[in-house]
DNA sequence: GTGGTCTAGACCACG
DNA sequence: GTGGTCTAGACCACC
């Protein structure tokens, strides 16, 4: 993981996490790795990845069985939900951003399919 | 202004004076308010928004007359570089964070005319 | 069994196991399951439903015929003293707990004689 | 404070200001104390103060200015909420536990108006 | 070994 | 000085 500096890192392993288990990488119902586990291959303090998973608990996204370990949630709904969610969030705050820097909707599309044009694909950011 | 607690105030400033500059709301050339009136129009501390502005003149957007104050850059290739290299960023960025929840190009596209077709127009962040 | 994440296990079924004991499920005299079997029936650790019993144990609520296993009270006295004092604390905590988010002792009543009303009985919680 | 060591000090924490705040002590809108100084008053570590407070804002009985402190809700109608939401589980809960003990709803009422006939007032827990 | 809690102490952004 | 974050390390309940 490359954290940036300039948000906080147990949110940035949130949002790491959120998307491991939408891309289904940690599978529906899965034993996670144990805290401390996930903390060493995170290289952060266990005290930050427990707080990251403190945070993904609150959304539903995992639980935990006393003693045992933590699960990613069985309920495929609430996976989809904020997989759609986070689909939104993300194509309204790209078009807001790409508007206040004077783009409209169809210079935006346009824009797209110009980058796809002499890419072949869109580069990795 | 809207602050988002989780990233420092004085970048969230730097990226808000810099789609005022791209917008063209501060014009090339222009002389900008004074630190002390952006500090209280954004209400903010003079040394947060100081802080933004050094980061925008570092960025060569803007610069300073001695005991003049501080103007917009008269270069608009400046400016029109730094729109474009934004405008590239948040496409790869918007892109790789679609693809890293399971879209790939074809239906990243798809979803934005779906969510176009809805609403008539993309929400507003 | 539903288990309190805040609350230790052995606690909660210390009083569980009183309570059983007060309403004469498990009768005077009468000899328990074993701990492995009484551990099975509400999943828990045989360790931590030793440590319960041993809990009600000290409170004299139940004796130990060794080998033979364990053996409710046949003190009577000892089952209704417990039972006193459990709805002495159970109503002082009560009253304690209303008081301090503002109740006096009359609202307290009005608003149990309300909850009767419309509920017809009070809901379980 | 006198803390349960049964259970964790964050909550009991929680628990402590939200009757605070609920009984006026903390008023609306009203700053609270730094962080720093809540824990020394309540002689817990700063860290384990966070935490509850967190838990408060997750609630939304309280809310951060940045770098100026928390300040109480200014939305009277959480607090009430909060009050009712609580006077109901307590109610819910203690009538759940009595009737666990072999009483019902009848002699609940009378031992409540015995117990103050002989106190005077029911003794605080 | 598992998660959870707590303390101590450092550092940062902001005012 | 304010809140927020992070690390390091200890201890606990439970399995």
């Amino acid at each position: 993981m490359n954290f940036d500096n300039n948000i906080p890192i147990y949110i940035q392993l949130v949002e790491y996490l959120k998307k491991e288990i939408i891309l289904g990488k940690f599978k529906i119902g899965e034993r996670l790795p144990s805290v401390r586990d996930l903390a060493l291959l995170l290289k952060v303090n266990p005290n930050t990845m427990q707080k990251a998973l403190i945070e993904l608990e609150n959304q539903k996204l995992i639980y935990t069985e006393r003693t045992n370990g933590k699960y990613v949630t069985e309920d495929k709904k609430i996976i989809d939900k904020i997989k759609n969610n986070y689909a939104k969030e993300l194509t309204n705050k790209y078009f807001f951003n790409m508007k206040s820097i004077g783009f409209n909707e169809k210079e935006i599309i346009d824009y797209i399919k110009e980058l796809e044009a002499n890419n072949g694909t869109i580069r990795m950011y």
